[in-house]
DNA sequence: CCATTAACCTGACAGC
DNA sequence: TGCTGTCAGGTTAATG
């Protein structure tokens, strides 16, 4: 499972019937820091409250509690929410059924045991009084929710018009639009048809409103299709998310183009030291 | 202001 | 088998 906003909303969606109007009656944290340390006190902050809601802000999880603070998690590269009743009963017994990189877990008393897990330790948890939500240092700059209403042709190309910046790396500019990553990225212009390199303050408004249909076209599908995935919340597991097979262009260096009746090949160039692919031929 | 690079980490994989 | 090098879905900080 590897975070990208439709990544982030599935697991939003699994952690929302896991935790949601649940009260959190312990927390074990078994290190002292992800990207960076965790907030103070975390434990005896978080331990008793109940969850009023889950909700997500670009790929930032945001746990509103009802000692009004509000818990804030990011996966980074690697992070993966683990959503197990089982574990309990088997922990109850003795055995430690966490592994190397489970880094932090959440008690619900339902039963349910919620565990964050992340590898590169990329990820982030933090916790600030909700009604400061907006303000956090992490949030407060963030550009608008590519599926919200704020989203669209006109604030795009505004947004757009006097930067020198590529396409693809401006999309990726959490300032500009929040939760877009480098393989939906990717996949948006192949669909739009213009190539990774092309400079942002040329752009059409036809061009721009292109972009816009199918920034959300690639989201919808991939959380449509992480949704049928999430039968119920124990899904919410390593295998959950990912939808690599139906990428057009993403890790796909050398193949055929996939558009009909292109003859091109995919290609590989890097932009900001990370890996844009696109079709030479039918992206210009 | 803009653009590029390094940094934070571990794991997977290719090639020798 | 094991070593080395490369690469990875994100984001910030530093540098040119």
């Amino acid at each position: 499972m590897l975070p990208e906003l439709p990544e982030v909303e599935t697991v939003c969606r699994g952690m929302i019937l896991a935790m949601e109007g649940d009260i959190i009656s312990s927390v074990d944290i078994r290190r002292p820091n992800l990207r960076w340390p965790f907030p103070v006190k975390m434990k005896e902050r978080i331990s008793g409250a109940k969850v009023n809601s889950l909700t997500r802000r670009a790929k930032y999880i945001l746990i509103n509690l009802s000692s009004d603070e509000t818990l804030i998690l990011h996966l980074g590269m690697s992070g993966r929410i683990l959503i197990d009743e089982k574990k309990k009963s088997i922990l109850d017994k003795g055995d430690n059924v966490f592994g190397k990189h489970d880094h932090v877990t959440f008690y619900m008393k339902s039963g349910t045991t919620v565990t964050f897990n992340d590898p590169r330790r990329f990820g982030a948890i933090d916790l600030i009084e909700t009604e400061h939500c907006d303000k956090h240092w992490l949030l407060s700059k963030l550009g608008p929710e590519p599926l919200g209403n704020s989203m669209n042709a006109n604030y795009l190309f505004d947004a757009l018009r006097h930067k020198t910046t590529s396409i693809k790396v401006a999309l990726l500019d959490q300032k500009v639009v929040s939760g877009l990553g480098n393989i939906y990225v990717c996949e948006i212009l192949f669909r739009v048809g213009i190539s990774p390199r092309r400079i942002v303050k040329n752009l059409s408004m036809r061009t721009v409103s292109r972009i816009v249909e199918e920034i959300r076209n690639v989201l919808n599908e991939a959380i449509l299709a992480g949704g049928s995935t999430l039968r119920d919340h124990r899904q919410t597991n390593g295998d959950l998310g990912y939808f690599q097979h139906n990428f057009s262009v993403y890790n796909r260096e050398g193949d055929r183009c996939r558009k009909e009746k292109c003859s091109g090949f995919v290609i590989r160039l890097v932009q900001s030291g990370r890996s844009s692919f696109y079709c030479s031929k039918c992206q210009k």
